[in-house]
DNA sequence: CGTGCAGTTGAGCAAATTCAACGCTTGTGG
DNA sequence: CCACAAGCGTTGAATTTGCTCAACTGCACG
């Protein structure tokens, strides 16, 4: 159970280097397999999650089909967070993925009473929106520039020995950039085709050249 | 000055339909001329901002000069609030405008003892999540569903007697969807000439024919 | 009365999409 | 064990959407 010394606010760290604090510290395990839905669209958001291995996307579709994928998280990241009481987004395992899953109003209750964990909760809303921020600048650059966009991105976010593991498919890819997945493919043949990157399958991709990349991003 | 009386913790109204809380009560007035700076990308975010009148535009450039504008904000509307310690947008004022200036640190101290005042805070952020995912939404689609998006937003937040008064240019109206202005302006002369919408002047716009413009909207 | 800025309009062009075909891998059932 | 279907990714050709470049209008302001 939820029980006040589970949640230590002297453990604050204020420079979070990454999703660090009481969110990290609870949770029950659950599993959901590939394309599993975690929660959809306008659910009440009663959970909110931590991913433990695996992969994650929240996406909206509009009424003719189309599909944004809002993010995608990695283990560690948190998300299912919303300050309405509604989700925005639905959620899906990208594969099979474990996460932590954490009752919305015990940990809102506990910040009612530990000022250091409201501060965490608002925090990590505060990077969900600068994550959302950079993502509306992504999508106004051209298709190459948002496919190195992705690709720096992934570079921090999904690499093991200097070698980006992709979990998602292209469609993933092109419904987080609002392309086509024949432009996804063909932007990264191209990238290829002029050494930037290496890809030694589709899911797996070295960045052979960070300085074009740099450039490329715009 | 600020004091612990001027935060009246039990004035909290669970379902805020504008932005009312602390934030509504405080803040020292402060007036900027058309296009004058408010604060500048990666200046410490020492202050939160609260529009009395006029309006507000907050954007970032790219490296070649392309800006994509991140939100504007109306009367009412507060902006200039970062979870980090800097700001990750300029903020210009679209027209005269006057502000309401808060302290950051003041507000954060009284969040620190005023849960209900943390919690404000957070669900701030929160909206302001929720906008920038609507405004990826609106990225993805074409542009006439961008430029409908854009008039049926508006018409929420700065209509007066039925007819929509527009205080940004055509180039901040392009900026905010990643259109060109040539394709904004020809987009809004189309809806025009299909009687979806009436243009007074180009700067004020009627809504003929909702029903349309929602099924435009994609 | 000119000058400059904001907005509109037109013609041609480029970037990205659509439509279509094909290769590769994987899983399934005969 | 093989045949075959399904899913994923890639590639090509034609098309479309929105952009670039350019000219022109209306309006505000000196």
């Amino acid at each position: 159970m939820l029980t006040q010394n589970a949640v230590p606010s002297h453990s604050f760290c204020p420079s979070l280097g990454s999703q660090k604090g009481v969110v990290e510290l609870m949770g029950a395990p659950m599993a959901f397999g590939r394309n599993a839905e975690i929660y959809g669209e306008n659910e009440p958001a009663d959970y909110l999650y931590r991913v433990v291995s695996g992969a994650v996307r929240t996406y909206r579709v509009l009424c003719d089909g189309r599909r944004q994928i809002g993010a995608f998280y990695m283990p560690g990241d948190v998300f299912g967070l919303e300050s309405g009481h509604a989700h925005a987004f639905s959620a899906e395992a990208i594969s099979d993925t474990k996460v932590l899953v954490i009752k919305r109003k015990a940990l809102e209750a506990i910040a009612g009473r530990d000022s250091e964990v409201a501060r965490q909760l608002w925090e990590l809303t505060g990077r969900e929106l600068e994550r959302a921020q950079d993502h509306i600048l992504a999508l106004i650059k051209t298709a190459e520039e948002r496919v190195v966009s992705f690709l720096l991105e992934m570079a921090v976010r999904a690499s093991r020995d200097g070698q980006i593991e992709l979990p998602m498919s292209r469609r993933d890819i092109a419904d987080y950039l609002g392309l086509t997945i024949e432009t996804v493919s063909r932007t990264m043949t191209h990238l290829e085709s002029t050494s930037t990157i290496e890809m030694r399958s589709s899911r797996r991709v070295v960045l052979k050249n960070q300085a074009t990349l740099r450039r490329l991003n715009g």
